[in-house]
DNA sequence: ACAGCCATGTAACTTGTTACATGATTTT
DNA sequence: AAAATCATGTAACAAGTTACATGGCTGT
């Protein structure tokens, strides 16, 4: 929902047109998330469906200004006031985890390819930047490397010591025979 | 692409039926990734509607059985084989970034809020598991948290040293004027 | 003339996700 | 008899994303 919101926020800050939104969010993610011109306006559709902003004009130049109405500034408040808890849904992790319960597959080369593309990518990153947003973001992203790299050392200690995975043994059935009812 | 590349590694190790491959990925992900019945089957559709799987008979009991495909095990491989680049699109660090962009926002009270919300997330993280696939997941949720905490302690030292937001100026206008066509 | 950017949009698609329907079998 | 679990599906939707269409304006 970042997108949405993000572009929500921007919209609370005073009437936009698709353009200009496209630009602030770029310019406020320091041009980490480039989102498609295409996108925004899809976007601005469905927070127009759903009342979150409305259609209000045009500026002096004829572009459609887009303003956000109360609703939408509710929504506002409740995404900056909501906390968000990054789930254990990791997706790099439940890749590892699923690769080193099946057999045959050479785990350890998998981590260590991963090694080696996190610490590219965490070498890749600019420097630093003036720019708020963006110190911002890579920020984070510095610190997700890194963090990667420990969780990778982790997972090679872990699979020192590892026994082998299978399915699990086979259960006798207790539910309906397969494919007894059919819709209509 | 998680749940459905991971629903067919677990078929790359062998022929499943639909409830047996949800309780292998909840298992192989110990327990945190927990996928709901329907959208197991309905990601089954789409494995063969792309023809990664085919469904091969049924079992002794009358379940129906799936299968993977050459074309599956070779989108396993590369899935495996690929490396997850994180990329800067991290939803926790743009809504921050905005945030701090946005004028009239307790930035501060947003970023000790997410602290508390990190922290306390962290805290309830399981000890330790004997599953690998758990101890792998748990790892990276607590070196993600870790990383997290550190990163908001960079956010406020960032923001102690900021200068307001605002829009950009606005630009004169280049473009085609607004609404001059409309489809057939 | 042509490339490139400004500006707005539509169509089509993907994965993830939930709510619901259906019914059998086992346990209480 | 009721509740829980096994088991399979359908319908509907959200959010992100890309490809494409359209056309004006600016600079070379």
């Amino acid at each position: 929902m970042s997108v949405r919101h993000g572009l929500l926020a921007v919209l609370a800050q005073g009437p936009c047109y698709g353009h200009q939104l496209r630009q602030e969010f770029d310019r406020r993610t320091g041009g980490t998330w480039q989102v498609n011109a295409g996108q925004v306006y899809q976007t601005l559709d469905r927070l127009e469906r759903d009342k979150l902003i409305v259609r209000d004009g045009e500026d002096s130049e004829g572009r459609e200004l887009f303003a956000i109405t109360a609703s939408g500034r509710t929504e506002v408040d409740a995404w900056l006031g909501a906390s968000i808890v990054r789930g254990t849904r990791d997706e790099l992790a439940v890749k590892v985890a699923i690769a080193v319960t099946l057999p045959g597959i050479d785990a350890a080369s998998i981590i260590a390819a991963q090694r080696r593309a996190t610490a590219e990518a965490l070498a890749a990153l600019v420097e630093d930047s003036d720019d708020l947003g963006e110190s911002i973001v890579l920020a984070a992203a510095r610190e997700t490397g890194e963090a990667d790299l420990r969780w990778l050392d982790t997972v090679e200690q872990l699979l020192a010591t590892a026994e082998p995975y299978g399915l699990s043994a086979e259960q006798p059935r207790r539910g309906r025979p397969a494919r007894s009812h059919t819709p209509s």
